[in-house]
DNA sequence: CTGAAAGCGCTTACAG
DNA sequence: CTGAAAGCGCTTACAG
């Protein structure tokens, strides 16, 4: 940033006016004769010349950046989707801010607008699901698309997945496992909407004929209360029923199960089944690796960046589809 | 960035000039009476007026972003230097640009080159490690920290680990355990400092009078390569000598040897001892929990983060300490 | 305590 | 094919 070349060095450099250089630039070669372009070409290669992004995104309002706001990048989840829009948007040019919310409501708010600000030209967010009034807002000033998480009657575009039908294959697949207690061991649910509709279908199951005979429970834990974990695992195992199951929320809280499992000397399947949420990298390694439900995290990733730039390049707000939903899959290993 | 109001707005709706208004964005209090002040507060907050960042960075020649250049951004050694970094930052008010140089030199430099166009007011870099000219060159122009990966006949500031104790404490484990042999699963050492000091001290270690009787070979692998891992494995498995034992020489390929000895039916320690570089978060949870050199790599970015800030907020390019160098420490866990 | 004005480095409609 | 000039939204030295 010290002593930097500007295009009018660039221009006096070259004995045209800045307003050539810009065209050169921005690569309109035709309204400049061949020798006026090898001639700026190559005194831009001599000097080193790197053109000012700042100074163009403010003559021209458009930053070619946007903004990621996960309510907590450092879960494996968000690695990945994260990893799928870096991938879109790289290919499209565009630089991504990414913020991390760190789970709570208040930063996620002073994130936003930091990043509105930073004069980004749109939002992909993960919300922490607290600040659905305050997004809707933002929503109306800027492109926005949510991922992974929902925001009740609003129509921002969202790419999620389909969580009633990861639970309903996670418990199909116990039942066929003849398991007679399925405890769904879920992050609490607030208002986010993936935790919220798998409970809803946890619990729309338990209702159903097919699975009267199971005994279904929704627990809601956090991964930080490793003894609430444990006193529920410590009682799960006293408890007399057989074929007795647990289906894990996220990676974080299945790596915590499996940890607190170990220090008890509980085996799992042997003791009881398992299915968990999210294909870490790590659950196939596993004495018994681990049964999962797999989501197409990536994809999602790569989708909402698609989403949110194709609605940033051509102005048409069409939204065909505002709302995208992918299919997971349970990835069957030796804990069920 | 649609119809946004722009400070002259403001000034206007407040009845002021725009010297005043920025004097107000700036926390110049002192130099306007009190009620200009509350006049102005109640305007912008009436109006929800947002300052433009951007128009400040062309303006100050600041844009308070730096970029953050990793060499393989989904590895878990990156991710928890990410999080130091971005913690450090955030403290101070600096947002950061976080790019994936894919392990692809020419992409290091493409990144950085899109970087300087973004006018960012420094970097910290964890280098592919074949572009020792390249960044020097850079480090000339801007303020860079290197983090994790040292160049060669530079004074650029850096912040590493001390990877030679590393190998060190790893290798005198082993002995102390009666090992035999001992084999250094590498990722292939290229430039990378990091790599290469791991690889030195292997080397000098095994001509030292205190290990003669031990059989000691360093073997680069690529993760990318199951099969020559498992190649390995088998040959390794097969040969005589009894109390063998492998280092890993980062998470992945940890994964990996894990995973491949699992398809082997091997057992970690009974068929051989291993430690592993990097505490990943799987480490502890697995069967028999892995043994491993444990980096401070949260603390690596924290400091790293410190160095380029401070560097940029004072003038001074003091540089007492050019080269941190953080310790190490040996988990003893039980495939060992 | 406050404002007029210049300037940061670009882009672009307009004129030639 | 090319340039002069205005303007994007700020900041700041200068003057009052």
């Amino acid at each position: 940033m010290k002593n930097k070349l500007s295009i009018k060095d660039i221009a006096e450099l070259a004995g045209v006016s800045t307003a050539t250089i810009s065209r050169y630039l921005n690569g309109k070669y035709q309204s400049m004769s061949v020798d006026t372009r090898k001639n700026i070409a190559s005194i831009i290669e001599k000097f080193g010349y790197q053109p000012s992004n700042i100074a163009r995104s403010l003559r021209i309002s458009e930053s070619k950046t946007i903004a990621v706001i996960m309510a907590d990048i450092f879960n494996p989840y968000s690695m990945d989707v994260l990893k799928g829009i870096e991938e879109f948007c790289s290919e499209k040019g565009y630089t991504i801010f990414i913020c991390d919310a760190k789970n709570s409501t208040q930063r996620e708010r002073t994130i936003i607008e930091e990043m509105t600000v930073k004069r980004v030209d749109g939002f992909i967010i993960n919300t922490t699901g607290e600040n659905d009034y305050f997004i809707k807002g933002i929503a109306l000033e800027y492109p926005v698309v949510l991922v992974g998480r929902k925001i009740k009657n609003s129509n921002i575009p969202t790419v999620s997945v389909d969580n009633a039908q990861g639970i309903r294959l996670a418990v199909e697949h116990l039942n066929e496992l003849k398991c007679k207690k399925i405890i769904f061991l879920s992050p609490p649910a607030g208002h986010i909407s993936p935790r919220n509709e798998r409970i809803t279908e946890f619990k729309k199951m338990s209702g159903e004929d097919n699975f009267a005979h199971i005994e279904m429970k929704c627990l809601p834990v956090s991964v930080l209360e490793e003894n609430v974990i444990k006193q529920f695992l410590i009682n799960f195992h006293r408890s007399d029923s057989d074929m007795k199951s647990i289906i894990t929320g996220n990676g974080q809280i299945s790596l915590k199960v499996i940890q607190v499992a170990k220090e008890l000397k509980l085996s799992i399947p042997e003791d009881f089944l398992m299915v968990g949420f999210d294909d870490t990298d790590w659950a196939h390694i596993l004495r018994k690796p681990l049964t999962v439900v797999a989501q197409p995290t990536y994809k999602v990733g790569y989708s909402a960046a698609k989403k949110l730039i194709s609605q940033l390049m051509k102005e048409n707000d069409a939204d065909e589809n505002y709302l995208e939903i992918l299919p997971v899959s349970l990835i069957k290993r030796e804990t069920t």
